[in-house]
DNA sequence: TAGATATTTAGATACTTTTCTAAATATCTA
DNA sequence: TAGATATTTAGAAAAGTATCTAAATATCTA
């Protein structure tokens, strides 16, 4: 979980997760919407990849990015326990 | 929010507000259940106030550490909301 | 008010992260 | 297979973060 939470703590990553939930996108797609280099957005890719947050499939020469929805919603599971569990202790 | 996200993917951080959801505390006896400095204390809760996720309040020579609650609600219905749209977008 | 306790600020250093250019790897197509 | 396209890897520079010691600030108490 700590590599899922230091990959949501960068807006560039927020950002290419909002895009792919739009639907699947390769590297080169993202690439397009930010004003960064080729490696720099292979960087967040892969960072995004560590934490199991994004799947990927080759297409021909492109590689498809697209959001592992377990993942997810076990990262939507453990902020929402981190969060909640205070009120638990004030019982 | 960019404040949060950054001050929850810190490990320390959370085991601080993980503490300060069993009771206020303050900065000395958060202190004491790590193995860092003071300054480095310090440090780890201004990033925390700076975020909004804690209030404080001076006690004579102490200064107390709470879990400011509403932030803490809107830090959860953030990360629900990204997490759980995805669900929406695919339809 | 002097000394003790609690916390923060200042300044330095080490570590980590982001970014870039250049080069390497993989795939497609003529 | 040669050239074009897509992506990643390597290596370096710049920026940001965590940590420390020493010093400063605030408060309490005798």
């Amino acid at each position: 979980m700590q590599q899922v939470l230091e990959a949501i703590s960068d807006p560039t990553r927020r950002k290419i997760l909002d895009l792919l939930k739009q639907g699947d996108k390769s590297a080169g797609e993202l690439g397009k919407q930010f004003e960064i280099s080729g490696p720099s957005m292979s960087h967040h890719l892969s960072k995004l990849k560590a934490a199991d947050l994004v799947l990927t499939t080759r297409q021909g020469q492109s590689i498809y990015y697209s959001i592992n929805t377990s993942v997810f919603d076990d990262a939507a599971q453990f902020v929402i326990d981190f969060f909640q569990n205070k009120k638990e202790m004030k019982k």
